[in-house]
DNA sequence: ACAAATCTGTTGCATTTGCAACAGATTTTA
DNA sequence: TAAAATCTGTTGCAAATGCAACAGATTTGT
């Protein structure tokens, strides 16, 4: 975080009444939007998580982002000119709001505060974002899986200031984050157990070193 | 771009006189700024080209970002908590604009309009670079460096409007930005040609396809 | 509370990628 | 414009990763 302004509050403190913002709510598996229209289109997550999801020619699945509670997503943020099919999924029950870039910077006819407050921060919300990318491309671009591993470890120990901390993913889910095929990842996670650099116990990993 | 705000001549139309912006020049590599200090720091790309470098614990160089003119970077988009070493190096000569982002909201003594438009407009650049950066996890999450290869290809090629166009890398900055090894991406463009894929000429590329 | 679905952990084998090394081409700099 | 530096193109070999497949554990849904 930036400056010590609260994305929480800042949202929930205002009551919506405006048109040009809609929340609607999403059970789990259900398809929030698209990415294929052209509209504009910016969501925030309210709560729950949801799932950007990539389906390119062949039919091959992969999970290319992930969003939280407060998180910000949507097609705006996608270069026009891919191939891909590109949608959001519920992953459990989710409450999205959506706006359009363009009209939020329309006055709004109930002259309601929540447009002004959500254009001065959305700065904030916009570096949390290029944070968050950042963070995953400086993963990605790791030469191995084991260098994955470990500075993703680090960051997370580093976070808790612990030597032990949790994994916010099942395995599944961080094989995708970062790319790599499920079975690698468990193999070098046995490595790194057996090399004695790590202990693990279900996703709650200790470092050794 | 979202809009059809235009950034070149709003940072352009726009004599700086305030105390809290800066500008400064660069020759070829020249360090223009590191990482490591916390201090809010944005940077925009006035003229030039300059790198974002990581040097990881083992000494491992890598070119994690590349930016060209209007493009923005800075701390402020980087996590906190990494073990590398991020600076950036100028590729030839550049024109950098440096400013606070926390002092950008306060009141400017001079009451400069350059003030309030980069303000207005700093969203702009925001989702500009965010779009930059999905592009490249897009890129980065391809389970191959044949997919990787023939993705950029088609979006260099629709963005063209052209079957025939030339890739803005040399192959080893390409390499870079695909985090893969540069003989390997050698390998497979060959192995594109022999099989028909592609046509290629220096760093022209026709898709046959 | 039970069935269904998803996730974990593991392995052998095929494929891809990285590494090292080098010669020639091209670009940059003094 | 000559020398230095960087980039291209190539190869053989080693290492890492992906793929397929499966059994058991755990979680979710009804």
């Amino acid at each position: 975080m930036v400056t010590n302004f609260d994305k929480k509050n800042f949202i929930k403190n205002f009551k919506i009444n405006c048109k040009k913002i809609q929340i609607k709510k999403f059970l789990k598996g259900e398809t929030v939007t698209t990415y294929i229209e052209k509209r504009n289109q910016i969501c925030i997550v309210l709560s729950g998580e949801v799932d950007l999801i990539r389906y390119d020619v062949n039919g091959n699945k992969t999970i290319i982002g992930h969003f939280v509670e407060n998180d910000i997503f949507g097609e705006v943020f996608y270069p026009a000119n891919t191939n891909n099919e590109l949608f959001i999924t519920s992953v459990k029950k989710s409450e999205i709001l959506f706006f359009t870039y363009d009209t939020l910077f329309e006055k709004c006819e109930f002259e309601c505060n929540f447009h002004k407050e959500l254009m001065n921060n959305l700065s904030e919300l916009f570096i949390d974002e290029i944070i968050d990318l950042n963070l995953r491309i400086e993963l990605l671009t790791k030469r191995s899986i084991r260098e994955k591993l470990l500075s993703y470890f680090e960051i997370l120990s580093k976070r808790s200031m612990r030597k032990i901390f949790t994994i916010p993913y099942t395995y599944t889910d961080l094989a995708d984050y970062f790319s790599v095929d499920r079975s690698s990842l468990m193999r070098e996670l046995k490595m790194l157990i057996d090399e004695g650099f790590i202990k693990k116990e279900g996703n709650k990993i200790t470092l050794l070193f």
